[in-house]
This record gives structure tokens, sequence and C-alpha cells, in this order.
DNA sequence: TGTAGTCATTGATAAATATCAAGAAATATA
DNA sequence: TATATTTCTTGATATTTATCAATGACTACA
């Protein structure tokens, strides 16, 4: 059950231990959630980090009744409301399940505690930190200098295969335009 | 002249050692650069993460010819292109100097070198990844959930003083749009 | 002090995108 | 399979924002 996960900290961090490894597991609990279920509501406070053993999740906000998707997790990868996590403080995202998951999860206090015991989960810790930085800026980038358009042809090329399974007035959410529009981004591209 | 960013690091890690500061200021230099001045162009790697002593910077890329500032940094932040730090890729982003500034750097290696032998600075590292993700995520939610004028009154009661100093048609980029189109906002402002 | 350059404002027009309404296509379900 | 529901597309129109051009205000500095 816990092979994924451990594979995913032994891949960013070469230099864990067992020790440290069996430590961690200790810790974790697994969950599954259906399709149209929720992780978390915006409101709640987010007391875990997650890692997706299977499924395909949606990240969004809800603004005036219309969901704004910010992002799309798959399987082996980490999800959560992070700044809600870190902060302790309400969510302003919502997360949800498109793709029946299965999910790994570690808490708050659990994990501070690891991070003060084990220098290699504190490491971790920073490296996470640092790849979603580092993601939310190439988001940020191509929010600021590309126009919908190439936000669209830039996604589909980085994702095809998992963005298979998301509806089209989920990406045209993503990429910060109305369902109308991305139909007509789609049909020139089509003829051009 | 180590003392505000020594401050610095003790407020965001309280256990840190003595010890581990005096460590630190082993590897810090002294840099001034004048107004109109770069920190880091696009192409280059960039090599060091920068505590602002005194001045007043912007982030920024450029497109087509055209400036788009992503942030203003000031007096007693951190301040670095900080996913080619990371990666060791080339810069994206420009970093440029709006008011004379005296900025103490710390070179990568060195970073790299203090992570691996002191716990505090590794958690400091940890920290730092962490404060700039809420930050990138809440200039994130501002530009896919607010409008230009709602960005530029947020921008403003966020920032004034600092803001205060820094031109209007780089505020305009910042929040995405025209420099007309930001003046047509604050008339719009004005009368109502 | 004057002059060149930069910056901010305003007006007219064009382009991009949203909204509203309807119908077609796809999907789920009884 | 038939029907209901959701999603996607298309058209007409409205709104938002950009572009281009001109002018006025401010700043630096020779």
């Amino acid at each position: 059950m816990f092979q994924k996960i451990k594979a995913y900290y032994k891949k960013l961090v070469p230099a864990i231990t067992d020790n440290e490894l069996t430590a961690l597991e200790e810790c974790l609990t697994v969950r599954e959630i259906g399709k149209g279920g929720f992780l978390i509501r915006q409101g709640q406070v987010c007391s875990h980090v997650t890692f997706m053993n299977e499924g395909l999740l949606r990240i969004f906000y809800t603004v005036n009744g219309k969901d704004v998707a910010i992002g799309f997790v798959g399987e082996n990868e980490y999800i959560s409301e992070y700044e809600s996590f870190l902060t302790r403080k309400p969510a302003t995202q919502n997360i949800d399940v498109l793709v029946d998951a299965v999910l790994i999860d570690l808490g708050y206090n659990d994990m501070q505690r690891l991070y003060k015991t084990y220098p290699s989960i504190q490491e971790f810790g920073r490296k996470i930190a640092e790849q979603l930085f580092i993601m939310l800026n190439q988001r940020n980038t191509s929010l600021l200098i590309l126009s919908p358009e190439e936000r669209y042809r830039y996604m589909i090329e980085m994702n095809a295969t998992l963005l298979q399974q998301v509806p089209q007035y989920m990406l045209a959410s993503f990429i910060g335009v109305t369902p109308e529009h991305l139909s007509r981004i789609r049909k020139k591209m089509m003829t051009s």
C-alpha cells in the first residue's frame, strides 16, 4: 500500500533511511473518495497533505457561484490546500474528485514532529515546498505572458493524458476563459 | 551590517543558535547596486539568494519588448529568481533596481552546504520556500478571481508606502493592464 | 532657466472576450 | 433502448480592454 509514497520520498531525498521511512509510514492513513466527493471545501482548515495513490482530483476556487480551476492532480503526486495547511487558516480553495481516488494522508501534527526528529523528512518538506513554488511560478508565468490560446496549447502539450478525463468547461476555467470561448479557440485551432 | 538579516533568520527560526548564525554570516557578501542597475537578467543562471538591506527592487518578465512586473521588493525582504536558483537553469525573470539598493548575498553552494550541516538553516530554507509559495498563491488568486480594478485596490491597500515609489506604468503591468487602462480605472475610482 | 525626455491622461477606434439564448452532441440512467 | 441530463457548439450582442495618436504634466539636468 505504501510502496508508491515511499518511492516518492526516496526519489526526492535519496539519503533518507529505512528508519525514517518507517517513522513516516507509522503516521500514514488511507482514505478512499468516490467521484464527486470532496477532500476539502473552502472555509475548512486543511489538516493533511495527501498523496495520490490513484484517481484524479481538481483544485479550484468558487467565485460568485462559478468554479475556477487552478489545477488537476493525478497519480503519484502530492496534493493539499497547502496555504491553509501551513497557516492553519480556513482554506480558500476546494479539492474534489473527478476520478475515484485512493489517498494517503499525513496529518499536520505528525508532520511537524517528523520535521523536528528526522533531518531527511525536514529536507523532504523543503523540497516539496520548493517544487510547489516552481509549479505555481510556471502557472503564474503562463497567466501573465501567454494568450488563452497559447495557454491551452501549452496545457494540452504538458498533460495530454491526464486532461483527457477532464471536462472541457473545467479546462476553460483553468486557462481563464468561458466554455464558449474555449470552444471557439478550439474551432479556430482546427482550421489553421 | 548583518544585524537585519540575522534578526530575520532568528524571527523565522527562533531555535537557531549563535553558532549557526555565525556559520551563516561567514558565507554572506555585501553588494551595492544603483537605480537602473540589474541584479539578474533573463538567460543568466541565478547564483544567489539576496537579502535587501535597503532599497527597492522590481522583478519582471520581458515579453515582446514589454516589461511585465510580477513583484516589488523593499527593505528586510528576501529576493531571488528562485526558480532559476533552485533548478540551476537560466532565469526567465529579470530583477532591477528602482531605488538604490544595499544587498546581502548568499551563494548556491554555500547554501546547500549550510542546509546539510545545520538543521536550523535547513528549517529556514523550508520556511522561506513555504512563504514564497504562500505569496505566489495569493498573487495567483488575485489574478484569477479579481478584476483589474479590484487588484489595483487590493495592491494599494497591502503596500501603500512601498508602492508610492513605483511609477504607475509599472503598477499597470503588475495588475495586468495597459498604462492607459489603469489611468482610466483610477479616474473612475476618483468619481465614485 | 530652458529643453529633452519620461510619464500620465484623454479621445477615438479596434480587438478580445463575456453574456445570453438556442440547439446539437454526448453521456448517464431508468 | 428510450429518456433525461449534462456538456459542447454556434450565433447575436454587449462589455471589457488594447491600440494608436495627441496633448499635457512632470523631471532631470546641461
